[in-house]
RNA sequence: GGAUCUUUGGCUGAGUUGGUCGAAAGCACCGGUCUUGAAAACCGGCGAGGGUCACACCUCCCUGGGUUCGAAUCCCAGAGGGUCCA
């Protein structure tokens, strides 16, 4: 959630700020007007619960006193309808504003590239050159299936289109590459959790997927929890409500999850292969920072998921989402796109996020800062999406025959001399 | 699933004949005295959100309702935890 307090005093700049994320105008408009006439009904309120504590307590002294209480009484009685007349009028407003704000996402750093979607997003380096092949390519769903790695059809007959099983190789390269990225982000200073991958509504507020995206989460409705659509949920939100202490921070967290979304707005694409599946299995990053930290602490998140891919000799590269293409809490974002031979295009593997406060102000993660209680900053990247690192693992180390090769940083979690 | 107990500030934990309780005390923490330095001892401060220039003031003792002029304290429902039974 966006800082109300701010939008009132400085309208105008952020109404501009957030104008090149697409956001209408009106809609800010509104919710400063509601915000003015909230603050209004609450001095209504209070006033008249402040008179109503006082009468209260008189109510006391003249009993302890034995003095006449009856006309006292008349008073309060009165007095009360008012405040419960006052009372309605603010918890309507309140719920009006924040359904207004609920629905408006983060403040876009000024230093991002305008634009309207994918398309204007701007590259910032590659990282690798994509391998030459004396042959076609083949796309990975056709060398799963021909090296027996993933089996489309059985995950439909368990399940529904979307979903897909391993076997053999393509099962145990899962778990390593879960394994190495682990090991590789704990040496990069990211401590491992593991988190509950069901999740309660309060968790999905705290980091902005709800209220506005439920169609995407898959919801177990007789206990009203929700498959995470990604580990940053449960994990920014183990600190939900708490204040930190400063030398604590930051806290830069990694955790393996399975991840879940029904992929509500993409139907017709994809549908082929495992670059969109409902199930996927992701290996996540997540960082709480001091704010003044939180641009070095992002820094070494995209470095950490590339110097990853490097690692797996996969061919990348970093782009810098314009304001258009910006998720609903991020500030900024960079994605890592790694090259996949048999689409001859790079496609997005990683998505690193700094929200600022946005994310805090909704969880309430705070910390001491001295005397003072300040929004802390929450950032979250895919170290990588599992499946999609297999798919560029299939087309980047496919030879000729169809036999994909491994890369060697992953030979010591196969068991290969 | 049945019975019963429990839910308080960072933690432990008082407060259940309803008023002066936002809440004792201890620990932790912060500041000071002392000390070469540290510890101990002593003095002081110390929950959160809103509001204000600052006060005042409002709200919060698991959550949601209710009784009452007034509830952490009473009643009802729900959620979490403990124990016993199955």
């Amino acid at each position: 959630m966006i800082d109300l307090k701010q939008l009132q005093k400085d309208f105008d700049g952020i109404s501009i700020k957030l104008k090149r994320k697409g956001v209408d105008e009106k809609l800010l408009e509104k919710v400063k007007i509601k915000f003015e006439e909230l603050k209004e009904a609450k001095t209504v309120y209070e006033t008249l619960q402040a008179t109503q504590n006082a009468m209260s307590k008189e109510f006391g002294i003249y009993k302890r006193e034995g003095k006449d209480i009856s006309e006292l009484k008349a008073k309060v009685d009165e007095n009360k309808i008012h405040i419960a007349d006052a009372l309605e009028i603010q918890r309507l407003r309140q719920e009006e504003l924040e359904a207004l704000a609920m629905a408006i996402p983060n403040i876009p750093d000024d230093d991002l590239p305008n634009g309207k979607d994918e398309e204007d997003n701007v590259e910032i380096k590659k990282v690798l050159t994509p391998p030459k092949f004396n042959f076609t390519p083949k796309e990975h769903w056709e060398l799963a299936e021909q090296n027996g790695w993933i089996d489309f059809e059985r995950g439909v007959k368990l399940a529904t289109s979307r979903f897909s099983v391993s076997f053999g190789m393509g099962a145990r390269l899962e778990r390593a590459l879960i394994n190495f990225m682990l090991d590789f982000n704990r040496e990069y200073g990211f401590d491992e959790v593991s988190v509950p991958a069901l999740v309660n509504r309060r968790a999905l507020e705290g980091t902005g997927q709800l209220p506005k995206f439920e169609d995407d989460l898959y919801k177990i409705e007789s206990q009203e929890m929700f498959l995470i659509p990604t580990a940053e949920v449960p994990v920014t939100n183990l600190y939900q409500d708490e204040i930190l202490t400063e030398n604590e921070l930051p806290h830069k967290m990694t955790a393996y999850t399975s991840c879940f979304r029904k992929e509500a707005g993409a139907a017709g694409r994809d549908t082929r292969g495992m670059i969109r599946q409902h199930q996927f299995h992701k290996v996540e990053l997540v960082s709480i920072t001091k704010p003044e930290e939180s641009d070095r602490v992002f820094n070494e998140m995209v470095a950490c998921a590339s110097d990853l891919l490097t690692a797996l000799e996969l061919p990348h590269r970093l782009v810098s989402l314009c304001t258009g293409d910006l998720g609903f809490s991020a500030a900024k974002t960079v994605d890592l796109e790694v090259w996949l031979p048999g689409q001859n295009r790079y496609r997005e593997i990683s998505s690193i996020s700094n929200t600022r406060d946005f994310q805090a102000r909704r969880a309430k993660i705070r910390y001491k800062d001295g005397k003072k209680n300040r929004l802390v900053h929450t950032l979250n990247g895919s170290s990588l999406a599992v499946g999609r690192t297999i798919v560029a693992i299939m087309e980047n180390f496919q030879n000729e025959d169809g036999v994909i090769s491994i890369p060697k940083a992953l030979h010591p979690y196969l068991g290969i001399q």
